[in-house]
DNA sequence: TTGGAAAACTAACAAGTGTTAGTTAGTTTT
DNA sequence: AAAACTAACTAACACTTGTTAGTTTTCCAA
């Protein structure tokens, strides 16, 4: 592991802790054990480690949601699978998915535009597959926007409890979440 | 309107807009045209804002569920009046909403403990609701836990996106939002 | 063994932080 | 008219912030 990396990942995990403002260059140094000064050496400011990390986690979200995509033709597959992927990606590291998820409002103007560009193309790309289950006669008539933001709501909340020691593992979460989503939870 | 309120309520927009950390009480003072140490002839610390904001909105959330709790007997009614009077409360003031949301981490130690308590509180009345549904034989057998937390992530996330002037009003919301988490998302 | 890059250090800057002290003008109560 | 209260002010304190400059140490390839 290079120093960058183990700079940002205690960064990470600082700023899960304490928040992304509250976190001072000054914190991050003396948690790796040297100056503050000196991470200057690894990272160009304390806003790239927010640029990188959001953005990288965009990334891995818009490459999941396009393999799907690709794969499958049906409705209920697509958002199987599309929650499956994204429920990966955000457990796969919870330090990162809270920066992505929270302090992204504290990019700078013009990174944070980008960044809610990105994040709202990422959304169509849900909606859409309900609105494909919609056009199968799948889906009920629901209002596509509102569904779409009920359901990534319900996911990016998952960073929140999951617990990697825990019970329920990120494959068990989006299968129950899957079926919560697609059936509800009264009988019929 | 007194001052206070004056400033309270300026100074929850700006803490919506920016964030808690990042809103100094010299922003919110030349919000108000005054200067930032006579804001304390009104209001006793910055955290004040933040405490009286989380703990006034919890606890309108508590009397909601408590009346939910005495006047309804079936689960899927209590729940249906439980999302209605959560989205009245959120919806009410999204200022508001948004600290007790996202902000309340940074209470200070003792007080955060408190409000998560009283959340978590919350968050049970919310789960017995689930678990009654199941004893009654009318919902499915889920993890009460993860539903509950599901839910709740839903609601909470409106917030986020509500616009008052938008064509969905609270009361619609709340519909559809109950039938959503009833039913779900596909035909049967 | 040596030259040079990489990575650490110290010191400092300029700006901003919440808050307190002390004061003053204007209004209300005694 | 005197006293008390309210709400504003200026000035300052003590500290923290991200970042830069300049310097020294570490370490590896030649």
């Amino acid at each position: 592991m290079t120093r960058r990396q183990e700079i940002m990942g205690t960064a990470l995990g600082l700023m899960r802790k304490k928040g992304y403002l509250n976190t001072s260059m000054r914190d991050i140094a003396s948690s790796v054990n040297m100056e503050a000064a000196s991470l200057y050496n690894h990272i160009k400011s304390k806003e790239e480690i927010l640029i990188d990390t959001c953005f990288g986690l965009a990334e891995t979200l818009e490459i999941g949601i396009k393999e799907v995509n690709d794969i499958y033709f049906n409705a209920a597959e697509k958002l199987a699978m599309a929650i499956h992927n994204h429920i990966q990606a955000l457990t796969q590291d919870l330090n990162a998915s809270h920066l992505f998820v929270h302090e992204w409002r504290h990019l700078s103007d013009d990174k944070r535009a980008q960044f809610i560009q990105r994040r709202d193309l990422y959304e169509k790309e849900f909606r859409d597959i309900v609105i494909l289950g919609f056009e199968e006669g799948e889906f009920k008539d629901v209002d596509p926007k509102f569904a779409t933001l009920t359901i990534l709501a319900s996911l990016n909340w998952v960073g929140e409890w999951y617990r990697p020691q825990g019970e329920m593992q990120p494959k068990e979460i989006a299968e129950k979440l899957t079926h919560f989503i697609l059936s509800g939870l009264q009988k019929n």
